[in-house]
DNA sequence: AGCACGTTCACGTGGCGTGAGGGTCC
DNA sequence: AGGACCCTCACGCCACGTGAACGTGC
């Protein structure tokens, strides 16, 4: 996804309908770390903006105050990442089951009985 | 652990340091459910106390409010199984694994040819 | 009868959003 | 020179903790 920093600060607070000095507000608590241009003026990406409505989805619709918020989207994050390490532990696991069955075919090629001959599926 | 409901509400707000009616107020948000007798006086268990000292690390230590404490014990929850459902996946993998060398070691004996032996660690 | 329980209402404080004032950069 | 940016300060509202008032159960 391209996320260059793009919008100013009023242009981020109207995407999302907040107070331009909301934003800074969640800055000055980090919870969001727009880019900064060689003049000092903020620059909000499109993940930037993506998190924005995340915080106001927690604080509006749900009630959260910021330290909940905080809180809440580092959970978030540890949660997605355990699921993702989910995901590829399983399709790991998967796969030794499969090598160990392909290394014991070979093994039964080269033992093979010709008076016990190997059921093939 | 024996969990069976014990202390009254001003016994529990003592154990936890807090204003009896401040547990009044959380279980009115249903952040814990005490018991109640026949005469409808709540009764807090263990477990219940350890939730209400998670509450107040949320609140006191973190700054959390209730809607902030309540999400995250729900993501804490999902955490927690979240974490059991991987140790299980793990266990079951690896037993997945050696389920199959036993399977093919049993073959490999019915057809282990005299003049090759298979060799043993 | 007394004490701790129950509920409901009122008050104070603090967090957070909003706005204004004043300086700086294009 | 104007407009939007920067930051800081002040006001208002609401959530939450605390306490009081009043009724009920042991």
């Amino acid at each position: 996804m391209d996320d260059r920093p793009r919008y100013m600060i009023s242009v981020a607070a109207e995407l999302v309908g907040m107070h331009p000095q909301t934003l800074r507000i969640y800055e000055s608590k980090g919870l969001v770390r727009p880019r900064r241009t060689a003049g000092n003026t903020r620059l909000y990406s499109d993940s930037d903006v993506a998190r924005l409505r995340l915080i106001q989805r927690l604080t509006t619709e749900l009630g959260l105050n910021l330290a909940g918020v905080e809180r809440v989207l580092a959970l978030e994050d540890e949660l997605a990442r355990m699921h993702r390490r989910l995901d590829r532990m399983e399709r790991e696991m998967r796969e030794a089951v499969e090598r160990v069955h392909r290394q014991y075919r070979r093994e039964l090629v080269l033992y093979e009985s010709p008076r016990h001959p190997i059921p093939r599926k």
